[in-house]
RNA sequence: GCUGCCAUAGUGUAGUGGCCAAUCAUGUCGGCCUUUCACGCCGACGACUGGGGUUCAAAUCCCCAUGGCAGCACCA
């Protein structure tokens, strides 16, 4: 077999990581509020390519412990996505599940001296965190913050009541490092998967799981860089040693709608028709559109880790896309617009076309001309002669009359006339084409119905995911020229 | 207001004092190939935010300005 030429792009390499030669753990830990997207997916696939650089074990942690944040049907899309992206994953953890964990070290930490429980109005708190002043229940003593956490937990308090707070430095410049909290109460809604009043708050429990599962390296936003800072002070409480953090800038996506809540409520107000609408930035609707997780995962790593702030480039993607699938995606005609041309005075024949220009083993299409075509309709406004692509030249009479102009290509060549697509009158089958700028009918080959869940490439239009065949109509969207 | 981060072509990226009249990818344009406006090949276009300073030498170091972003939640 022939070995085919592998084109040679350079992919480019990520920068090393620092202290991850003898192998890595990593996570990944999203929020399971709904299915994951393009901003997932950068963290998701940074993390996934150094595991798979330096070695090691990489942590799926759902991080579902607020259940105000919590949709229980997200469970299942996210692994479903975790699956679609191809990730390495060699654990799963589950927040919910560690409740007991989070509470005895909330105690440890309170033994230590570490945190207090702080029945203060939160926005009382506030202006004395700003005015750099303790608040009254930062002098409690271990044995008083002990009662109090006891009650937190037996049902003493109600939401908004108390929290618990880790003691920082109060001096410190950065208000947003000043006692933080790490604990609090949450009456309603219930959570899907437990039963708790009293939930950790992301600092710690994303401190105490780095630390019992192994992490030594995280890559994550600089929207966490406070965070950061701020969990330093319960790992050093502790004694533990702290991952290598590396936080990427922030990334703009345009075009697409990614905020969970107003997916979720465009799809209640019936705006989108699903998660897998295609003007949502889920994966799972850019998989429908037939973007490919290999071009996905791609066009990450191609952006990297830095600083900077970036705006997410959907021609690298396409670019990426493509040549995930140029090779693998046979070529057909889609005539949208579809108008119905009678030819004169040209033989009867059949038309060979390959499924891949290239590579005959992939084997031919028959295109049988009897005399009357269907031409897309804003090829032929206009135009005086074309080229039927396979076929030969017509000349174009107007009010679908055409007639036939010889079979020299090289005569269409010099007239330059269009090489179009073309389909035998009767033959194709409907087709509806998906496009960001709204739907393309038209017509298709029928051996397309055989390619749903698979790429084509609709010749001279564009590559497209074959959706679904429903009533004899074929159902595709368009992913990219 | 406070804290911190960042600043290279349309987009993304390489570059940690001289090899940078700046890399690669993508994009756009032109050409070749081709019965697709695809693929492949060739070429062109296109950037160090501004101003000071240090130095024999700065995209690279320092300062200021400007611009962008993040955090200051009992969200993650």
């Amino acid at each position: 077999m022939d070995a085919g030429k592998k084109k040679k792009k350079e992919k480019k390499e990520l920068p090393p990581l620092e202290e991850a030669e003898g192998g890595v753990v990593m996570r990944f830990a999203p929020n399971p509020s709904g299915p994951l997207h393009l901003g997932h997916a950068r963290a998701a696939f940074l993390n996934d390519a150094y595991v798979k650089r330096y070695g090691g074990r990489y942590v799926l942690r759902i991080e579902d412990t607020d259940p105000r944040r919590v949709d229980p049907e997200a469970y299942e899309m996210v692994q479903e996505d975790i699956k679609w992206m191809e990730l390495g994953v060699t654990d799963i953890v589950y927040q919910s599940d560690r409740m007991d964990i989070y509470y005895d070290l909330c105690r440890k930490l309170i033994e230590l001296g570490g945190a207090y429980v702080c029945t203060c109005d939160a926005e009382r708190f506030r202006e004395l965190k700003m005015a750099k002043k303790a608040c009254p229940c930062r002098s409690h003593t271990i044995e008083e913050n002990l009662e109090l956490w006891e009650q937190m937990l037996t049902g003493g308090f109600a939401e908004g009541q108390v929290t618990v707070r880790v003691k920082t430095d109060l001096e410190h410049p950065d208000p947003a490092i000043r006692d933080f909290s790490i604990f609090r109460i949450v009456d309603a809604p219930a959570h899907p998967r437990i039963e708790a009043k009293v939930y950790p708050l992301m600092n710690f429990s994303v401190v105490v799981d780095d630390h019992l599962l192994g992490i030594t390296h995280v890559i994550r936003g600089k929207d966490h860089i406070a965070n950061t800072r701020r969990q330093r002070y319960i790992f050093d409480y502790f004694g533990w040693k702290p991952p290598v953090y590396r936080h990427y800038g922030r990334m703009s996506i345009e075009g697409v709608v990614l905020s969970t809540s107003s997916m979720h409520r465009g799809i209640d107000e019936g705006t989108y028709t699903g998660w897998d609408d295609v003007h949502l930035g889920t994966l799972r609707a850019i998989g429908r559109r037939g973007i490919q997780p290999k071009a996905v995962r791609q066009a990450m790593v191609d952006l990297g880790t830095g600083d900077t702030d970036i705006s997410f480039s959907w021609e690298n993607l396409y670019a990426a896309n493509k040549a995930v699938i140029d090779e693998t995606s046979d070529r057909f005609f889609f005539v949208p617009h579809p108008v119905r041309y009678e030819v004169e005075g040209a033989p009867e024949q059949t038309a060979e076309v390959p499924r891949y220009p290239g590579d005959e083993k992939r084997g031919m299409r028959a295109l049988d001309f009897t005399g009357a075509v269907v031409l897309p309709a804003a090829e032929v406004e206009g135009a005086t002669v074309v080229r039927l692509k396979d076929l030969f030249n017509i000349e174009v009479k107007g009010e679908r009359q055409a007639a036939y102009a010889g079979d020299d290509l090289t005569a269409a060549r010099e007239a330059k006339a269009p090489i179009i697509q073309w389909l035998p009158a009767g033959y194709g089958i409907p087709c509806t084409l998906h496009t960001p700028e709204g739907d393309l009918e038209g017509v298709c080959e029928p051996e397309v119905a055989e390619y749903v869940d698979r790429m084509v490439q609709f010749e001279r239009v564009g590559f497209a995911r074959i959706d679904r065949v429903e009533d004899g109509r074929v159902v595709a969207f368009f992913a990219h020229r």
